[in-house]
DNA sequence: TATATTAGTATACTTTTGTATAGTAGAATG
DNA sequence: CATTCTACTATACAAAAGTATACTAATATA
């Protein structure tokens, strides 16, 4: 099974494994990051469409989250000079990929609903 | 490409998909479940064990962080009645399934590093 | 010139999460 | 019978995360 491989894997437990989980739990953890995330897979936005997008969030919290996603390499923050100007904020590619870890969770949540409420 | 079907599965975002998503979030996220999921990994451990393991984790914490797994059957919690009773904690099934989940998470965190630490 | 829109910031507050420190009950060990 | 070990619980506190509400600067629109 690969499920054995990946036991082991983790047994070694290397430091950058660590490391790596660590980041991803800093992009996907807290309340609006995915919300956010997700907000954007369906391509560039500005501030107010993601505002109204996620509807309960506050100006203050979208503000910090973006800039935090931004810092991460998740998303990134276009300045157009037009006048107004615009803003626009998009996934990076990384940003995208982050997808296969969303679907990992998927699966195990599905899974792990099926087996608990029986 | 399979990122493509993702997307766009996403895009629907079925209610099954975010429910199962925030269950494993709640498996995975805080400061100290990853930690405790890693150290059951190596086989059943006892309350002491565990906290000898992680070194930092104050008893209050380990105490509380068990019984939310067990709550959300990741962890199970056997009481063996010897003179003196001991009590194991194992991962269920399921708990070790979470390796999947992990696995994505490494993945993505280290291509990510590559990415951005250029 | 008054009002609205965009993209936020500022301040104060509440809630959640985690820490520090001490204590307990039951049994075993010297 | 005093001490130690296991598996916790209790209380108080600090720090992090999130909320509520109001405000601003630059531009656009009526």
């Amino acid at each position: 099974m690969s499920n054995q491989k990946s036991i082991s894997e983790i047994k070694k437990c290397p430091r950058q494994f660590v490391l790596a989980i660590n980041d991803t739990l800093n992009v996907v953890s807290g309340k609006w990051k995915l919300p956010i995330i997700a907000s954007l897979l369906y391509g560039k936005k500005r501030f107010k469409d993601i505002q109204d997008n996620i509807e309960k969030i506050t100006p203050r919290m979208l503000s910090k989250e973006l800039k935090e996603l931004e810092l991460n390499g998740v998303v990134e923050r276009t300045v157009y000079d037009s006048r107004p100007i615009r803003i626009e904020y998009t996934l990076t590619e990384s940003g995208e990929k982050i997808l296969s870890v969303l679907d990992a969770m998927v699966e195990w949540g599905m899974d792990h609903r099926k087996v608990t409420m029986l």
